[in-house]
DNA sequence: CGTGCGGCCTGAATGC
DNA sequence: TGCATTCAGGCCGCAC
């Protein structure tokens, strides 16, 4: 599941194969992967012939940025893929969109479970996007600190704010367990008990989980792989998601799984706390 | 304002 | 073996 980390590293991927290539023609085998800004039809249409500017990263979307005013903004959401395939490989029935470029290379959007989407804005229309409005700063772009003001005055568990994407930017399930794992604090912790040195903590944490997620080149979760096919590393250094009923790796107690948010939360009950406790409480060492 | 749930969608894993 | 159920979860819409 494409969260930030996941992202970004697929937005390299395409960067050196994109850029400067034309679009010559767009297939559609699912209309439904069009969504939003222009229909598939008008898509059809207004596509071939533009030519590829940059690829941008904003949240957990991918921005293609095309001439003439076209931004393609794809959400990966679960399973989605942006993938770049060998030139002799075959489309298979999940990939729903094929991008022909003046080079003769393709590139695929697929998606098994099609929650992900490819919308067409202008850059008035993305802005006006009411998803991307209303998208929270990014983190790594964003000081701890300010990152961290941004829960003052907010109600409910802390873990539903992580994911919150009008906080933050970019955090997703597996990412939110990891940070909070680290800052030492439980999933269904109230937001409005942390102190402000825990909320510090938290954010710093997240920073960090996300930028080692870049540096690992993402998380291969189920399948996830960037645009060339190749599984991050990042799953391999996981402290907490996925190991339910696995031991704690720094106090050996087992962990345990909780439902917060309607998604499956897995810490530690006796290293993560729940927010009142004494301001002394156990920091985490990363890693 | 916040919470919780169903829906979207399919394949892998599990259960009987 | 085979069929049914559960689970995965980002985001939206809705009820409370």
């Amino acid at each position: 599941m494409p969260e930030l980390p996941e992202v970004e590293t697929i937005a390299r991927s395409l960067r050196p194969a994109l850029e400067g290539r034309g679009v010559v023609s767009l297939e559609v085998r699912h209309a439904g992967a069009v969504r939003g800004g222009l229909d598939a039809d008008m898509l059809l249409r207004s596509l071939p012939g533009r030519s590829l500017l940059a690829v941008r990263r904003r949240a957990k979307l991918m921005l293609l940025e095309c001439s003439g005013d076209l931004i393609l903004a794809f959400h990966l959401k679960m399973t989605g893929r942006l993938h770049l395939p060998a030139p002799e490989e075959a489309p298979d029935k999940h990939t729903h969109l094929i991008f022909h470029l003046d080079d003769g290379t393709r590139l695929f959007f697929m998606d098994v479970r099609k929650f992900g989407y490819c919308a067409a804005f202008t850059e008035a229309q993305l802005q006006a996007f009411p998803f991307y409005a209303s998208l929270g700063p990014e983190p790594l772009d964003t000081a701890p600190e300010a990152l961290a003001r941004r829960l003052d005055g907010r109600r409910g568990r802390i873990k539903a704010l992580l994911l919150d994407q009008t906080v933050l930017a970019g955090v997703g399930n597996i990412y939110a367990d990891e940070a909070l794992f680290r800052a030492g604090l439980r999933p269904d912790a109230p937001a409005q008990a942390l102190s402000a040195p825990q909320k510090l903590r938290l954010m710093t944490q997240v920073r960090e989980v996300l930028q080692e997620g870049i540096d690992c080149c993402g998380a291969s979760i189920r399948n996830y792989v960037n645009a060339r096919g190749d599984a991050g590393a990042f799953q391999n250094t996981f402290n907490v998601y996925g190991r339910a009923g696995q031991p704690c790796p720094r106090c050996a107690a087992p962990l345990v799984k909780v439902t917060v948010a309607g998604r499956t939360s897995t810490f530690c009950q006796e290293c993560q706390q729940g927010g009142g406790g004494g301001a002394g409480g156990g920091g985490m060492a990363p890693g």
